[in-house]
RNA sequence: UGGGUUAUGGUGUAACGGCAGCACUACAGAUUUUGAUUCUGUCUGUCUAGGUUCGAAUCCUAGUAACCCAACCA
């Protein structure tokens, strides 16, 4: 089966690597900054590294970039640690940049002592004056040609703290007329008298992003540096630095970051969103962070599944929401148990049956037989969905209304016989009879029906709060729309229903079962839920054909 | 006025000069004690213009569009 699926590039460039015997085997690395929790799209790179690793026999590192200590927290080291570990994945080694700061302050060194580092004492103003732009060179800083020994003597300084922030940086001496504006003369060190999360005040200089990256994927020996787009252009400095080092060549290759419709996906709008209050966390189930869905109620199979069926390429994308809902039902269809549950109630009176009595009627648990059969008690009065009565039948209608007949799941057949109005006009309570010759699994009624709907005895049923997610932005693509993207927030994203009735059995509910509440959706317990006070969140609703019914007209 | 990357249905992804395939979505139908699931079917595509070739999504030439690059962020 998976000898007719074709390779993605990096696969192909994988294999290629391995039966020329350039490498034995690979070695990959997963490296996040710990500035902030994981989303769906550092999944999609989880399972490519650790993909690639498993299916060529390698292994893959966890590292932590962490060298800009005032962004990074161990907070977030272990909400992504949880995070991976939650998608199904393991890594070798758990690294971190900042365990390298000694061979990277010895590799600065050794780059001042062939001339190819300065210390500059500009301000970060001038400096930004010299580099030019895109479309025009730079020139030299009038510190760039300072001797080796000077620069060896003041980087040492600045190391040593005599300088404050921003008083002098250490920068690669390339060229400042480069195409490649990363190539112009390059910040490789700045001082930051800042506390580091886990090197504490050892060290107040820290090397810049493109000074510890490709140096640490070349000291774990990497063979495979996989990155996104907008890391291309740091590739010439990436093997620049590996040259001038003469350290193992670890190559990085690039990949299109994944885009999802109506959501944003970078971490600084992922930020604002909590911070300004926009949802109640990184964890809320409306974010695309992993804490996120997991707390919907996403299962890690679903999302491994949709990172294998969006494939690796460079094109920019923006992959559909549905096909993420399409991987998580597919999964939840066939493991979610099945429940009865009504949100929005209203009342079925069954005249005809004996006040008092209670029935324990069989419901399948599941489409696979394996999953077993409960029982549901069934009385005469029950809450059934106020949206499955209509007074005035629409057209194609096979649900209750005025003398027709429906399938009560997993119980009778019922015909309703009138309804009660309230003096608003709403109808309140519907009153049925039932066939007794139509019970489910002995009908010997010979009625078809062509509706089935649920429903909870209103005597046994227990409440539970139900939270309904929609998407979090009313817009296919926030970011490219025009002003500010929470403009375009969808303000109806969470619906609460404080008092939906239940069937008993849920009442025994745990954080890891996942249900399908029938013709509802699937659902889960919240992590805020109590023995006292159920809460349910609606991981993803059923497809609808009837709603698209509806819409026609 | 620079450099880099990418262009295949509505979306994503295959094809490695030889029948444009697969999945999602949408639509239609069958089955159904969930208007779910399952099953069957349908619509929709090679950025443009030239060229090479028996044959081009693929090779060549010239355009066009989108994205990235001027943090002491990663």
């Amino acid at each position: 089966m998976s000898e007719e699926k074709s390779l993605h590039f990096i696969e192909e460039i994988v294999e290629q690597d391995l039966q020329s015997g350039k490498y034995k085997s690979i070695i990959t690395r997963f490296p996040p900054e710990p500035n902030g929790y994981l989303h769906i799209g550092h999944s999609k790179s989880i399972c490519l590294n650790f993909g690639l690793a498993a299916k060529y026999g390698g292994s893959t590192n966890l590292r932590f970039d962490d060298t800009n200590p005032v962004t990074e927290d161990t907070e977030y080291v272990e909400s992504i640690k949880a995070d991976i570990r939650w998608l199904g994945f393991d890594w070798s080694n758990e690294l971190y940049a900042s365990d390298y700061f000694d061979q990277l302050y010895a590799f600065a060194v050794s780059l001042i002592q062939q001339g190819l580092a300065y210390v500059d004492d500009s301000t970060s103003e001038e400096i930004a004056q010299l580099k030019g732009t895109p479309t025009e060179p730079g020139k030299n800083s009038a510190y760039r040609d300072r001797s080796m020994t000077e620069n060896l003597q003041l980087f040492e300084e600045m190391k040593s703290g005599k300088y404050k922030d921003g008083e002098k940086v250490l920068r690669a001496k390339i060229d400042m007329a480069h195409t490649n504006m990363l190539m112009r003369d390059p910040i490789i060190y700045r001082i930051k008298h800042a506390h580091h999360h886990r090197t504490g005040d050892k060290w107040c200089i820290y090397p810049m992003y493109d000074f510890a990256h490709g140096q640490s994927d070349s000291i774990e020996k990497i063979t495979h540096s996989i990155c996104t787009l907008e890391f291309i252009p740091h590739r010439e400095l990436y093997d620049w630095f590996i040259e001038k080092l003469s350290i193992f060549p670890s190559h990085q290759y690039e990949f299109a970051r994944l885009n999802m419709t109506y959501t944003v996906m970078s971490k600084r709008k992922l930020l604002q969103l909590v911070n300004e209050g926009h949802v109640t966390g990184w964890d809320d189930p409306r974010m695309p962070t992993i804490s996120g869905f997991r707390r919907k109620g996403y299962t890690p199979a679903s999302i491994r599944t949709f990172c294998d069926k969006i494939g690796v390429a460079k094109r920019e994308n923006l992959i559909d929401l549905s096909l993420l809902e399409f991987c998580l039902r597919e999964d939840l269809n066939h493991t979610a148990k099945r429940a009865m549950a009504v949100l929005d109630p209203l009342k079925m009176v069954i005249t005809n049956y004996e006040t008092g009595k209670t029935e324990e009627l069989t419901s399948e648990n599941g489409p696979d037989a394996s999953m077993g059969t409960r029982t549901i008690p069934f009385s005469k009065e029950l809450w059934i969905e106020q949206e499955d009565f209509m007074e005035v039948p629409a057209k194609k209608w096979f649900r209750l209304a005025p003398g027709a007949m429906v399938r009560l799941k997993s119980a009778y057949i019922v015909q309703c016989d009138h309804f009660i109005k309230n003096e608003q006009g709403q109808v309140v309570e519907v009153h049925c009879t039932y066939i007794p010759e139509s019970k489910s699994g002995s009908d010997t009624s010979g009625i078809n029906v062509k509706g089935t709907i649920h429903w909870v005895s209103a005597a046994h049923a227990t409440t539970a709060e139900i939270r309904l997610y929609d998407r979090l932005f009313r817009v296919e693509n926030p970011s490219s729309e025009e002003g500010d993207f929470k403009e375009y927030i969808n303000p109806d994203s969470l619906q609460i229903i404080s008092k939906a009735y239940i069937e008993p059995s849920l009442s025994q509910a745990t954080l890891e079962d996942r249900f399908q509440f029938l013709r509802k959706g699937y659902f889960c317990l919240d992590t805020d839920s109590t023995k006292n006070h159920l809460i349910f969140n609606r991981t993803v609703t059923l497809k609808d054909a009837w709603s698209k019914e509806v819409k026609k007209g």
